[in-house]
DNA sequence: CTGAAAGCGCTTACAG
DNA sequence: CTGAAAGCGCTTACAG
């Protein structure tokens, strides 16, 4: 029905192979050749049917994409798209091929990964979040799958090659940040631990207080909506000595806080102030402007493709790790507080 | 390497074909025999090389999502990833994967579609988008392929299957709305209108104040950013007859409005009503939440998908054109405003 | 420089 | 009910 690398080889009078070959560009073809294949090529509409190449190629050119199971609310986190389009553009210069994972819960996504890894249907995979005890994890590790993870991996750290920001010094920074501008009461919302990015970030919260000598930690882990961020503010304003500041860990928990905050009649940051992660558009489009933590999702979805599709390349590469660096974004939503008002 | 229906074969001392059907679950085959070469599958690790597979079937059971070129800022656009999971969940029930297109420019979209489409790597296509004079779709049609649009086409009306919502109902309604609450004086800010999306809404706001006799339109045609935001503001406040609300197409347009509307002193509803389309998150954690028009953007990616498949498997099904629902989400970002008070 | 042949890992009439 | 054979559309040693 389509034409087949055997119909231009019949009009052009040459055989197949030698097709083949100009596809490939091969230079031991006369350019005279070439030529008349190209041309005929041309005439018939002339298409290469890449299954068939990829059987004998054993390769796929195509990547891969693992996301964690969605709840409701985590598609309209704007770290999926930004990173997305990161490990995209860096495909599409190398020439390879998306495939999503389409799961839902966690079993079906551990089903879609089995069927593109045995099915030779992806030649790397590329996953987008770090947990514990996660049963892809060690399918991939299991059949020595080429893969890289955006994230920090729980186990098998010295196998496993990641991009990642360094998230335990990003929150050590903002909070630093945060006690720089005078502040010494600062809550902490955050996500489920069971992801490292979590871990992390809570961690490095943790560690800035206590090397500033405060013992009081005021954590909470929220999940994004409405009713969440609702709690949060109602149990912080239930505190004796309510934080003059919160980090959050999500621009979209940061905005339900916001607008509970509001509601309750607090201001931001005159009444208190409020940081988050990850600025996107959100932040920036906010009322007021959010101070966040640059989190970089572009560059580390670019960084994970380039680095599966070099491992792909060289497959004995060196294994590396890539620290994308992040960075405050100071904008209007925090305030500099004097110490003494504070202390009473 | 890999082990192959072969190896089985031999290992259970049956032929290669019966293997296959085996796989298959061919009626025909013994439950005996099922069992004996289930058990050796199992036994070598044998998964099937669906690249192989493709290449007889010549389906290669996967669906190509073809998005919009995209600007810095229409990676956040939530409607993107709300669709896709709509896209993802029905492909995943009806075991179909997604290939995403990685091509930034309009060519290199271009150019990853004839890709897609010659090279047999996704037997059917869904577009995110409608535009004018696009190449795609003329390629698309021109090789009588398989696709769905998301939106409504241009041209070609009659031949091409598409799922959308009724936009210039919806913008009728939302303005329609507000003119009910006594407003009189409405702004829109919407998109380029090389888009049908665009075109249609402009047109049903246009409608409507016609409708209720009023000449006088306000229109903006915006880009997603904070300058973008702040003009329009701008703009709107040097008016004589300052608009008393604006209707805009996009939540982070939205964002951008309100948050110049605070810098400039206004207050929404106070002293602008504000609403928007989309309705994700966003609006609902907006401060104040924002009225929208809820355009399911899930269900529109649910439905192009399975319109997409059903069309696969039964080629000549009727033409098909879904129209999923909108409707207004009301809350606390449009104020009643009395006629007389606003005529001066 | 080009061709004939084998093979990638499956599936599917066709026999029996 | 199962097997032998041909074929899906390419690529790539191996010859010449």
């Amino acid at each position: 029905m389509a034409v087949t690398i055997k119909d231009v080889a019949k009009k052009a009078q040459v055989a197949p192979s030698t097709v083949s070959r100009v596809i490939a560009d091969h230079p031991k073809i006369t350019q005279e050749t070439k030529d008349k294949v190209r041309k005929v090529m041309e005439e018939l509409g002339y298409h290469p049917n890449l299954l068939a190449r990829n059987l004998v190629k054993k390769s796929s050119q195509t990547i891969g994409i693992v996301m964690k199971e969605s709840s409701k609310h985590s598609v309209y986190d704007p770290f999926f798209p930004a990173a997305l389009k990161g490990m995209s553009d860096l495909l599409h210069e190398r020439n390879y091929s998306i495939s999503l994972s389409t799961g839902e819960t966690n079993e079906e996504i551990y089903g879609d990964v089995v069927k593109m890894v045995q099915g030779k249907n992806v030649d790397g995979i590329i996953m987008l979040y770090s947990r514990d005890d996660d049963p892809v994890l060690q399918h991939l590790l299991k059949q020595d799958f080429p893969f890289v993870m955006i994230g920090k991996p729980t186990t098998h750290i010295n196998q496993i090659m990641y991009v990642d920001n360094d998230n335990v010094k990003a929150a050590r920074n903002v909070t630093e940040y945060l006690l720089s501008i005078g502040h010494r009461r600062i809550a902490y919302v955050g996500g489920d631990p069971a992801f490292e990015v979590h871990k992390d970030r809570q961690q490095g919260y943790t560690e800035a207080l206590t090397m500033a000598g405060i013992q009081e930690k005021t954590i909470f882990q929220a999940m994004i909506t409405k009713e969440s961020g609702e709690e949060v503010v109602e149990a912080l304003l239930k505190m004796e000595n309510r934080p003059t500041a919160i980090i959050t860990t999500d621009e979209l928990m940061s905005m339900s806080i916001l607008s509970s905050l509001y509601a309750k009649g607090l201001r931001v940051p005159d009444d208190i102030s409020l940081t988050s992660f990850m600025d996107s558009l959100i932040s920036e489009l906010s009322s007021p402007p959010l101070t966040t933590v640059d989190i970089q999702p572009f560059q580390l979805g670019y960084e994970a493709a380039k680095t599966l599709i070099d491992l792909l390349e060289n497959p004995d590469m060196m294994k590396r790790n890539i620290l994308v660096p992040t960075s405050i974004v100071e904008r209007q939503s925090c305030k500099k507080i004097t110490i003494n008002k504070e202390l009473l």
